[in-house]
DNA sequence: ATCCCGAGGG
DNA sequence: CCCTCTGGAT
């Protein structure tokens, strides 16, 4: 199934615009619940007004807010970033960590943004679960978990670490383009032989 | 479990 | 109008 998905995807990767890891630490907070589209709609601004981590911590609420509005949860968002640069700026002395238990710590950042960092910035095993991945492993039957942490656990039994970062691009990519989660195309889906639910789906119809 | 929240699609 | 979009904190 991967080696399939990795076909279909050939040039899969990080849709988040950014330079560096702290760049993408911030595209990340701001992708919650938002179209990577959208985020990188802001972040060209967010970056050029608060150039690194110190001027970020140092920023006003209210501003920061009104640049990133457009990207939904505004205050919890601007709090997040304000404080996760903060946080890098005081106790990490500028530099964005590598490690789970310490990316973790950082405001706004759990396991989900903290396995992005790890995976494309540093180039580690991170397995990303969001909603994408969350919603195509289950209908892939890979697992039977919503719980993020226990799917994680699950496609992680299942993949070699080596390939963690890049299936995560690929069901990230095949939820946007054939199977999302309002209107999944199954009739031009190139992998329905090896998804249960879209059998299921279109014997139904 | 609930809240945060704007924008686009059906 | 209702649902979804690369979640995390309370």
């Amino acid at each position: 199934m991967y080696d399939r998905l990795c076909a279909l995807y050939p040039d899969a990767r990080c849709a988040l615009d950014h330079q560096g890891p702290w760049q993408l630490l911030c595209a990340t907070i701001l992708s919650a619940q938002c179209t990577d589209v959208r985020v990188n709609q802001v972040t060209p601004q967010l970056f050029a007004r608060w150039p690194g981590p110190a001027e970020l911590a140092a920023a006003a609420q209210e501003e920061v807010e009104e640049v990133i509005k457009s990207a939904g949860f505004f205050r919890e968002k601007a709090k997040s970033l304000i404080g996760m640069s903060d946080d890098i700026a005081r106790r990490f002395g500028g530099e964005v960590p590598g490690a789970m238990e310490e990316l973790t710590t950082l405001r706004g950042v759990g396991r989900k943004t903290a396995n992005v960092i790890i995976g494309v910035a540093f180039g580690g095993a991170g397995m990303v679960v969001d909603t994408h991945v969350r919603r195509l492993s289950n209908l892939l039957g890979w697992t039977g978990e919503q719980d993020p942490e226990k799917i994680e656990r699950d496609l992680m039994a299942l993949h070699p670490p080596e390939r963690w970062t890049h299936l995560g691009h690929v069901l990230i990519h095949h939820g946007r383009n054939l199977c999302p989660a309002r209107k999944p195309r199954c009739a031009e889906c190139p992998v329905l032989d090896l998804c249960p639910a879209g059998a299921a789906r279109t014997q139904d119809a």
